[in-house]
DNA sequence: CTTGACTCCGTACCCCGGTACGGAGCTTAT
DNA sequence: ATAAGCTCCGTACCGGGGTACGGAGTCAAG
């Protein structure tokens, strides 16, 4: 299948593709002579390893290693999970953090409605 | 005070101080004739506060608008947050998704530990 | 009055994950 | 055989939040 087409099928952009290619994630099927590239089912199939990866949280150079280590070493691939889930626990801790101190100075903020505002007032002083 | 001082005591890159000039978040002082610009302590303040609403979970973008805004409407100023407190709560769910398939896999990994990976596995298969 | 530290300013570059543009060349249907 | 529609390829740009560089000017202490 042409370059299109398989952007169709996976769902992604035709610019995607070349990205992915020239980061290396997926190859560059081979010019003939004349011509336009070919892609192979297997192509798409990578494609979709790809996005699901990124569902999860992967980064594209942490999918690259995974690509790389393929099927070969559970322990590797189990580490970059880790981190993965490690950073990603981190980033909801400071999300909720977020959510709770914003939003006190919301509800604190309704229960007045007018100046001062709980919120202004709570990024000028250093309370929190 | 001189820039490199203002951002010594707000804990900022002197550059970081340039670029928010730039954003439109801080203002540049006037030029003497010959000599250095100088600081007031009412922009480390303004720094502060872009700092905090920072760690809150506020873009430049919306930080803009909260110091325009100023004190003048609790209205406005609460649908700002409002906003981001939602945006923020679909990360957190984005995120908690994330790590409780990525943690099942993680486990089922390690009670196997050698190929096929189950982390592979769910990558390849659309199972998820 | 020189030396060293700082500032100014424009511009370029960083990461991340893409998206857009535009002039070729190629393919497919009519 | 020609028009429409793809593909190719290099390059530039997006947004978000900065960081880096380098030459010239300035200021303060010795």
């Amino acid at each position: 299948m042409t370059i299109g087409r398989l952007a169709r099928e996976a769902g992604v952009n035709i610019e995607t593709i070349r990205y992915y290619q020239r980061r290396g994630l997926l190859a560059t099927p081979r010019k003939p002579v004349s011509g336009v590239r070919r892609y192979s089912s297997e192509m798409l199939t990578r494609l979709r390893f790809i996005r699901r990866a990124q569902e999860l949280g992967f980064t594209l150079r942490e999918i690259t290693e995974l690509l790389k280590l393929g099927d070969s070493s559970c322990k590797e691939t189990r580490a970059i999970a880790e981190h993965r889930l490690t950073d990603i626990e981190a980033r909801i801790r400071d999300l909720q953090s977020m959510r709770d101190t914003l939003g006190k100075l919301i509800r604190t903020c309704r229960a007045g409605n007018r100046p001062p505002c709980p919120i202004i007032a709570s990024l000028e002083r250093d309370i929190r």
